[in-house]
DNA sequence: ATTGACGAAATTGTCAACAATATCGTCAGC
DNA sequence: GCTGACGATATTGTTGACAATTTCGTCAAT
């Protein structure tokens, strides 16, 4: 089966073309390094010249490619470091955010978050660290989202690590995703006593040490 | 005399364009709601079209600018609860700084910020509040700088308030002068005393209460 | 005076051709 | 075998012309 690059006759738009490459980029389908000829993702998507060049533009202003003079797009490569710094700025915001949630949450929002840690805690009774992966992204965003921020929202999306590969691999090591889950639920407990600079202490420190554990899965990767 | 769109014989680049568009609309001299005509652009900066419209979509990103298909780019306005939410996550972002960088400055910077302490208080000795506001600029961004956060650096830059007319007029007000620069040594001592939490409360408190001030000063304005 | 139709002008969106530069393969010289 | 010059190819950057859409002015009808 091939790409099924575009399903629909339209031709794709530009922020089409960028969420194309971004999802590549994100899924690790395009490495760092790697080099993102006009041509090639002109073929697999169908878009004009002119999109694909917007696209690309798109994706520099938000750090996922790098582009020289004459040399085109290429997928930018971030240091250890920069991740580090990457991870500050999550702590900050998100923090932020989780304060603000406590703070200003409807009872129906707290619901749906209750929900999802139930089934949270269903991929830990069933050793189930992709779906955790994925559940785990919509329990974030759902904190973001419903702190009612949108600034604090729109920044977050750009502060993604480009890296892959790490993310999932995070929650294979089973104490990491129970920690991680036990995190989780006493965020809940948190919120719903309206601690909100608990909760936001909380959220910091879970993300500080989803930053450990990730530069720990990274040094045993390269011994 | 007239704008002078540019001096070397070179056109601007794409950057360039921006940074001259941006600067207009920090001033006022372009005010928000009001469009941006590419004819009009290209005849005062001299730049091609495809250069101005690379500049207006790499404004548009920042969200400074709002684009309609077949409408053209506008001066966005931002509402005053959005400016709220700038205001939270400066508070997160620049607390985060303050944190790291009171953890990490080198002696020579930290004698840099007393020397432009020095100078903030000479600034409020002599009523300057013009001259106060670009030393303020300039301290934050010390400090921001000095963190060695690239990533939030970057961050905080998108996060200017576009209403220029506001951040000026606030250090206008003798009592609010006051409080900022006692501010400032307040936090300048807790860097000194290597209290990094200290310094985070207090910066996220700063910038809290310069939101306060604004808010006030809006509500004026319009009453 | 107000409204609506309608065409001209203005403005933006798109595409394709051309120019500028980089990349790659070839081959002579050592 | 290695290196560097050099031409061919590939890739990106830029410009200009044309298409699509909005905006504005005019004028007739009520």
């Amino acid at each position: 089966m091939q790409e099924t690059p575009d399903q629909t006759p339209r031709p794709p738009t530009g922020p089409e073309i960028a969420d194309w490459v971004r999802q590549r980029i994100r899924t690790g389908r395009f490495v760092p390094g790697q080099r993102l000829v006009e041509v090639d993702i002109i073929r697999q998507t169908g878009a004009s010249r002119s999109k694909v060049r917007e696209a690309l533009k798109r994706l520099e202003g938000e750090g996922l490619v790098e582009i020289e003079e004459f040399r085109g797009a290429s997928v930018r490569s971030s240091t250890l470091d920069e991740v580090r710094q990457i991870y500050r700025a999550r702590m900050a915001l998100e923090g932020m955010a989780m304060h603000d949630f406590t703070a200003n949450a409807s009872p129906a929002i707290i619901e749906r978050l209750q929900a999802l840690q139930t089934q949270l805690d269903a991929c830990v009774e069933d050793r189930a660290p992709d779906r955790f992966g994925r559940l785990n992204n919509e329990w974030h965003r759902l904190i973001v989202d419903g702190s009612g921020n949108k600034v604090i929202a729109d920044h977050l999306q750009r502060l993604n690590v480009p890296i892959h590969r790490l993310l999932f691999e995070s929650f294979y090591d089973d104490a990491r995703l129970n920690i991680a889950n036990a995190d989780h639920r006493a965020m809940l407990a948190l919120i719903v006593a309206g601690d909100a600079e608990g909760a936001e202490r909380a959220m910091r420190k879970h993300i500080g040490d989803g930053f450990e554990t990730l530069v720990r899965i990274e040094s045993e990767f390269y011994n």
